[in-house]
DNA sequence: ACCGGTTCTTGAATCATTCAAGAAAATGGG
DNA sequence: CCCATTTTCTTGAATGATTCAAGAACCGGT
């Protein structure tokens, strides 16, 4: 759980000015791992009032932009965001209902950076999707 | 290379009908890797004559679930098919153009389906997206 | 050649996301 | 503490990939 000064000291800490969209924003995300922008819309506004869904797409660009979030978008998805940054974990997403899971990487520190063949890219991530059934989808299956 | 009745014959083999636009699709995708959607309606037309972008919407689809075709969408990107099914490999994309390179898996045959914690999930596939920068846009900097 | 079911055409709708212009607010200096 | 400057938010409209819907055309088997 964090205070609203945490999420303060975060936007000041990358040099990103301290609005109430921002921490708002801010809590969503951590309270809402994985969510969507539109749960993230309402969780905002639940909280905080009114705020424009624009300045909440501005904020997650700039959040994503200076890592305090992180942007997921599996395919079939629309854009997902998580709080855990830097940590190179991975996701398992079920075909079935979309949810999302973290797994951490296997590997160690910064690991799967080693492509068999790179074909001369500078390669900087790498982005590892599970594809699956989570639990509930896999017992029940195609009513 | 690849001649009509190749594609045919991939047809008939999945229990497709053999149309024209299907035809034209495959055709299509086998000669432009990792094209998107509209490049591919693009070089089918210029082929075949007119044909609608919602039955090459459908055809992809249809050749999608056949397994004819597997559909990739890097983040940022629309959707793009690429031809290479079935052999577990993986892709490079560029930050900047947003090219898409194929990645052979280092690990072996059907290998990345181990996630460290798997959280329940039946897992029937690992996606690797490896990012970064191709060659020429490495090379030139931002202007 | 005909029939039934699939697939294509046409045209419109959806929905996440972005663009644009002006109003409001945040930070640093006086 | 207040102002000026710059960033950020609000409002409202636009974009663009993809999908929906209804009817015409076509494929494959009989």
């Amino acid at each position: 759980m964090h205070t609203t000064s945490d999420y303060e000291l975060m936007l000041r800490g990358v040099d990103l000015r301290v609005t109430r969209p921002r921490v708002a924003v801010l809590d969503a995300v951590h309270e809402h791992p994985h969510a969507d922008t539109d749960t993230i819309i309402g969780a905002v506004r639940e909280r905080f009032g009114d705020v424009s869904h624009q300045a909440v797409y501005d904020v997650l660009r700039a959040l994503t932009a200076a890592g305090l979030v992180r942007r997921i978008q599996p395919s079939g998805s629309t854009a997902r965001y998580e709080s855990r940054t830097g940590d190179n974990h991975h996701h398992v997403v079920c075909r079935t209902c979309g949810a999302v899971a973290d797994v951490d990487c296997a590997v160690g520190g910064t690991p799967c950076l080693t492509a068999s063949d790179d074909h001369g890219f500078t390669i900087d991530e790498a982005e590892v999707i599970y594809w699956g059934q989570c639990p509930d989808c896999s017992t029940a299956p195609i009513s």
